[in-house]
DNA sequence: ATCGGTGCAAAGGTTTTGCAGGCGG
DNA sequence: CCGCCTGCAAAACCTTTGCACCGAT
């Protein structure tokens, strides 16, 4: 996609500033209700068209953990996902660099050219593992 | 679930045997295409339901690459996926122990209970890279 | 005979899109 | 001003579900 024409108006400002400020990876519509606070007449369209675009031009994430609905994520440095099995919130997982040792792995394997490796993890977080005591 | 009290039904079977058959790892709407030439009164509810109940009981795989749709794969030893971004269609990854290594790494990471991990390959098939050229 | 399963159709949840008007560069 | 972007609402998709009847055990 085009993304040298693009504009920087009010409401793709906002949306990119609430997702900077969060670490929950919310997704479109959660986004919406809290971008809503501050542009009470946006549309959730266009917080989808928002997200589109700028998981496009490389200036978020877009998250698939299996939920059937995508999140979002402004942090673009290296690290992965923890889903939460019991309450359902994503963490970061600190990066380890399995990415390289995992290609090396499969060198050779088959006819493919493996473009792009997708890593997650389920699991229990220290909030619901202590109310399991 | 209760896995004890299920009826093999004409529907079940079917089902189960067609996706045995392929290795294109089929969506529930594609199956129920190919289902429906030997069933033609099923319904696409029961393809839903009886797959729901199959990949619980742990006799099939529900797969889910990010496609905003999921697929079914009746081979049940361990495997990767690769899905070729070209063509849209997934491939299977001969198994190497990624999962220990991995897991290994994340020996102490943080505070949470690891409890799956889920990979999966985006690449280009054999037959996408000829046409390229 | 029981009770899990089925077909049908409607509804549910997420995401996309057509359109006319609005605004950023 | 040009043409990308917006709000609104409808529609597109995939999946689930309520209901009355059916059929596997």
């Amino acid at each position: 996609m085009d993304c040298e024409n693009t504009r920087l108006t009010q409401q793709r400002k906002v949306v990119l500033e609430e997702l900077k400020k969060t670490t929950a990876h919310p997704t479109a519509d959660e986004l919406y209700e809290v971008v809503r606070k501050r542009l009470p007449n946006i549309s959730l369209g266009t917080v989808y068209r928002n997200l589109e675009i700028l998981s496009a031009c490389g200036e978020i994430l877009k998250l698939d953990l299996g939920e059937g609905k995508k999140r979002f994520d402004a942090r673009m440095d290296p690290h992965y996902h923890l889903r939460c099995t019991q309450c359902g919130r994503v963490f970061d997982i600190p990066y380890v660099p399995l990415d390289k040792e995992i290609e090396e792995r499969l060198q050779g394997v088959n006819h493919f050219k493996v473009t792009g490796i997708q890593i997650h993890f389920d699991g229990i977080c220290e909030e619901c593992l202590k109310k399991m005591n």
